[in-house]
DNA sequence: AACTCTGATGTGAGA
DNA sequence: CATCAGAGTT
């Protein structure tokens, strides 16, 4: 007998109940937000294997992020320890690509590709055009790529690619040159890992057999933002069985920019005849307040399957609205109101800022800044994507993968060796730049392009042999990364410094993870990261993240600022009508994060690219009913009646909130005393311990629990890190932060 | 021939 | 506000 898995049984509603049993064929499950679609999920998994007994290793499971997958993963082996670790959970992009390297000589191409992010991409497209002699104003580059990126979702290539556009040859050429490019670079874009693995299963009957042996049951999360490819593949890998189990809510489909097709839900039962449909629409997440306003804003979409969520906990805060005079009150307010629950003990975890745009963020972080308050942005500026931090993962890549002409573009003078544009270019236009490169070291006479071409050759050598983290350090000694850092800009050096070190503890912790990575399994998980597989919730900061990014995940409190027309609903969707609906799933997405207070504001001048621009109430607030907010004026206008305003700043500090709110808080007293970064020092062998409190850049807050060795050398820390856990770390290289608390002297 | 500086430019969301 | 092409400097 499983207890965890029957008590979580037990735990269940009756639709959720139906939806875990019904194991054969396919099954629709429409569930709203916060409707428990995880725990179905993850009891469904448990139940295949406790009750049906369907071997672990047979069921595959695709999330959206790798956070949810490995969130998953947790559950699922609660449910059942030890075999559930053999189910397979991953992405889409990630499962693909690990089918196309085991099968990479049946696809036709080298198992050491590159995985191109958009600016990769981007740049072989300037290329590309370029070669082809055309202007990049007329066709510029992402345009372009944008337009093949639609083509490759819907699984077309050149030479069916039908373009509706005024030069629509030349488009073809674009897209024919361009995967031209990615095969001479040996790299993949994003896009070609779905449409190609779909491709490789398609034509290779033998290969499909062997994957219909090794998985019989399917189960995919957020299926409301699938592409066409994805949906193809799915068709592909439940051809035999049936057993396909999506889970999805066609209100929260906000990716159809990226190729995403609500077609896909809508048409399920069509697509998969014999669909048996579950509708879960009991909400354990927000107040029934919060659902009162998400849903009558929601109402204002066309949909097909109307649900209308409830939940047991009636009433809740009204919504709070507040109208700034301009950016910086917006900002203001927003602090203010989270000041103002944290120190009635709120820990800062509770909190969230969502916005339309990344730009957004700042007036907040500055707010946020002059008050001392830590947070932590996601998304943004990605980690991976610095300068630094692109330039040592370019030696990497190149080293992996010396046909990558863009990273070798990128590092072949970085650190400056004297091999400038016109060198450069006279290369590119010899061929392909490795190729160039070969002939030109051959040529004898030991120049400049010989000398790099050894040293690369020399890291590819060793590479199988050697630790990634040797690898790394041999790198930044033998280019002297650091000292151009300073050399070149020694206003940022420090922090592109601390940056480097990240990127080295990152990658040592990797390792230590898991040993067999290698440096292709190291690059390709970088590749296929998303930024929100790094949000913690357990940090004690405020989250800032954009509406997209806040997908999934659920706050206490949820502020949505910028609520102005041009920016939410953006002003690119205001002509097509499934494009401002989009953006209203975006707003449904945003309001249904909040378990207990949702805040919204608008500024009536904002600073955009530099000037001031007027803002305007947007729809989606006059579409939310005035009776779910507070201080409900008595004038019959929409929540831009000035009294709104003035009723919040006057009840600012005696805003209502629900006892639950701060109880399990470990910050309580610690709001006061604002434990930001400015309260840390970088740590050193003088004061670090055990029991130290730390802060690391990559994996946040730790607590010390030994320490070894004499020497800053071989100064080893082991410390337990909230989010990743046990890790030993070089002192010398973790660049961390000792936080001080009142008792350690701050 | 490489390096440095300047001004123009283009800016949604992201695996 | 970050990137980039092109002019000017070393």
């Amino acid at each position: 007998m499983n207890h965890a898995f029957e008590r979580a049984l037990a735990g269940l509603n009756p639709r959720q109940r139906e939806a875990v049993g019904l194991t054969t064929g396919p099954i629709l499950v429409i569930a709203g937000a916060g409707s428990g679609k995880t725990r179905m999920l993850t009891v469904r998994i448990a139940w295949l294997v406790e009750r049906e007994g369907v071997l672990p290793s047979n069921i595959l499971a695709v999330t959206f992020t790798n956070k949810a997958a490995r969130e998953m993963r947790e559950r699922v082996l609660q449910l059942i320890p030890g075999s559930g670790s053999d189910v397979t959970l991953s992405t889409f992009h990630s499962f693909c690509c690990g089918l196309l390297r085991r099968w990479s000589a049946h696809a036709g191409f080298p198992d050491g590709f590159t995985i191109f992010d958009e600016d990769d991409s981007e740049k072989l497209m300037k290329s590309a055009i370029t070669e082809l002699h055309l202007d990049l104003k007329d066709f510029a580059p992402k345009k372009m790529l944008s337009l093949i990126s639609q083509a490759k979702n819907d699984l077309v290539e050149p030479a069916d690619f039908k373009p509706v556009h005024l030069h629509s040859d030349t488009l073809i050429e674009i897209y024919r040159k361009y995967q031209a490019k990615l095969t001479e670079n040996r790299a993949l874009d994003f896009d070609d890992l779905l449409m190609l693995c779909w491709k490789l299963l398609s034509t290779h009957p033998d290969l499909l057999e062997k994957f219909h042996k090794r998985y019989t049951y399917f189960l995919v999360d957020e299926y409301q933002d699938t592409n066409h490819a994805q949906y193809r593949l799915l068709k592909l890998f439940a051809q035999n069985t049936g057993n396909l189990c999506v889970v999805g809510d066609e209100d929260q489909s906000i990716y159809s920019w990226r190729g995403a097709t609500i077609r896909n839900i809508q048409e399920f039962e069509k697509d998969f005849p014999g669909t048996r449909l579950v509708c879960l629409d009991q909400n354990y997440r927000s107040t029934q307040r919060i659902l009162d306003a998400a849903g009558a804003l929601i109402s204002h979409n066309v949909r097909t399957h109307v649900k209308n969520l409830w939940t047991d906990t009636q009433g809740g805060e009204p919504l709070s609205f507040n109208h700034a005079s301009d950016d910086r009150e917006e900002a203001d307010w927003v602090v203010g109101q989270i000041r103002a629950m944290a120190d009635r003990g709120a820990g800062l975890r509770n909190f969230a800022v969502l916005f339309r745009m990344n730009s957004l963020s700042r007036s907040i972080e500055q707010s946020l800044t002059r008050f001392g308050i830590p947070y932590e942005v996601t998304g943004g500026t990605k980690f991976f994507h610095r300068r630094e931090v692109k330039d040592v993962l370019g030696y990497l890549r190149v080293i992996a993968n010396p046909h990558d002409s863009v990273s070798l573009a990128r590092i072949i003078n970085t650190p400056r060796r004297g091999i400038g544009k016109t060198l450069l270019a006279k290369m590119e236009a010899e061929g392909p730049l490795w190729e160039s490169i070969v002939e030109h070291a051959k040529a004898g006479t030991k120049g400049k392009i010989a000398q790099f071409h050894d040293m690369i050759a020399e890291w590819r050598d060793r590479s199988p042999d050697e630790s990634l983290f040797a690898l790394v350090k041999s790198i930044l000694d033998k280019t002297e990364y650091l000292n151009y850092l300073s050399d070149t800009d020694p206003d940022t050096a420090e922090e592109r410094r601390g940056n480097i070190d990240s990127l080295v503890s990152d990658i040592r912790y990797q390792e230590e993870a898991d040993p067999e990575l290698g440096l292709r399994g190291y690059l390709e998980k970088v590749s296929l990261q998303s930024d929100v597989d790094d949000l913690d919730e357990n940090t004690d900061r405020v989250h800032l993240l954009t509406l997209h990014n806040a997908k999934g995940l659920e706050f206490p409190v949820v502020f949505m600022i910028a609520m102005e027309e041009g920016i939410f609903p953006h002003y690119s969707a205001h002509a097509e009508p499934s494009e401002l609906e989009e953006e209203r799933r975006l707003a449904y997405v945003g309001m249904t994060r909040a378990r207990e207070r949702l805040l919204l504001s608008a500024a009536r001048r904002r600073m955009v690219f530099g000037t001031w621009k007027p803002g305007i109430i947007s729809r989606f607030l006059t579409e939310i009913p005035r009776s779910v907010f507070e201080g409900t004026p008595s004038t019959h206008s929409a929540p831009s009646n000035p009294s709104i305003r003035s009723e919040n700043y006057s009840t600012l500090e005696a805003v209502p909130v629900r006892q639950t709110l701060f109880e399990g808080s470990t910050w309580v007293q610690g709001s006061r005393s604002s434990r930001s970064d400015r309260d840390s020092v970088p740590a050193s062998m003088g004061n670090i311990h055990p029991g130290t409190e730390v802060f690391h850049p990559v994996f946040l807050h730790g607590k010390v629990l030994a320490t070894e060795g004499e020497s800053l050398g071989d100064f080893r820390l082991t410390i337990f890190f909230k989010k990743v856990g046990k890790k030993t770390l070089l002192l010398q290289y973790a660049n961390l932060k000792v936080i001080q608390t009142k008792s350690s002297g701050g």
